[in-house]
DNA sequence: CGACTAAGTGGACACCTGTCCGTTTGGACG
DNA sequence: CGTCCAAACGGACAGGTGTCCACTTAGTCG
């Protein structure tokens, strides 16, 4: 990649990191401005929100993949699969971003670099649980993205963390077996 | 309501049924077009896209939410919420339109006229199953909502009709008693 | 060191949703 | 009938996403 070319793209990320950051909602077009590149720059570098979305929220993306097999190593598996669920529901909780990046690797970027990693994890989880006997077969990581759905609406009411809660119990009794 | 008024907003329903028919993501500019309006008409009609997609697909709506104490009528509890799911999911995909307007009566639409009896619809089946002992008793008609959130969305595989059964049968587990 | 070229750039565009407001007109009422 | 005005109209506008392409330039190679 020319000099130039990876200068614009870390700027970018940076004024993004900081623009998510104030809010989650912030338009590309601002990106663009506020890092001093054309639009077409910006989409250059990431083909879509999403994109960018993931590339800023990679490090939390990785976290939240490496903490499976430590969780493994240390719980039963339907309560290691609480406990991710639970980190799942405080990134969505604490910086709504990370969720809709999980959201974006693994809804539409099913061709992008994240998509599987994300799948292996929760097929991590799902396979210890299933050899322990202790959750449903029939189930794969594609299934319990569809159940967390919930976890990357925005709206929810006021109690937004005990009914997230309360779903993901809901959610994980449905996957016991 | 003044009479021109009338005849233009059975107009735009009346293209806009015609539009979802073909395309359910038909845009709300080409709607106006094609009904010879302004875009402020429309909108003066109906104040969002929601709005008009609730308008368009009121019948099955009524639909829907009519047939909840039929299944009451002849199944247990339990059995009429499966099969309430079931025709959920058939509108889902037969008529993708039908699907977003429960998604836009439920969602955005908090304060609109059509939340309140889909939430009572809902509620009416998890009260006779919660009576009966055979659902968990603290689950609502928004929990449910949010947990079925996956029938809204467009993407899925190929295998839409069984991923979609089966999922809506991981739920089920979830909510019984 | 100059010229060449493909990678990189940025802004105009197309098309979207939703808002606003100056203009038109249905139909009530004297 | 004419007058009148609030309701209704429609299109310009703001601001968004994503595409496209004529132009610029980094860095290589003779």
């Amino acid at each position: 990649m020319r000099a130039d070319a990876e200068q614009n793209r870390e700027r970018i990320l940076e004024v993004a990191r900081a623009a998510l950051k104030a809010s989650s909602a912030a338009s590309l077009q601002s990106i663009a401005k506020a890092a001093g590149v054309g639009q077409g720059t910006l989409y250059r570098h990431f083909p879509s929100r999403e994109a960018l979305l993931i590339a800023v929220y990679r490090h939390d993306l990785d976290e939240l993949i490496d903490a499976v097999p430590v969780l493994l190593g240390e719980h039963a598996p339907e309560e290691a699969l609480r406990r991710w669920f639970e980190r799942l529901a405080a990134y969505g909780r604490i910086k709504h971003g990370v969720a809709q990046a999980v959201e974006a690797a693994t809804r539409a970027d099913l061709s992008g670099e994240y998509y599987e990693p994300v799948v292996k994890a929760i097929t991590l989880l799902l396979d210890a649980g299933k050899a322990a006997g202790t959750l449903r077969a029939d189930v794969d990581a594609e299934d319990v993205l569809q159940l967390v759905g919930f976890l990357w609406r925005t709206d929810f009411g006021a109690d937004r963390e005990a009914r997230t809660r309360h779903l993901l119990s809901v959610v994980l009794d449905g996957l016991k077996a």
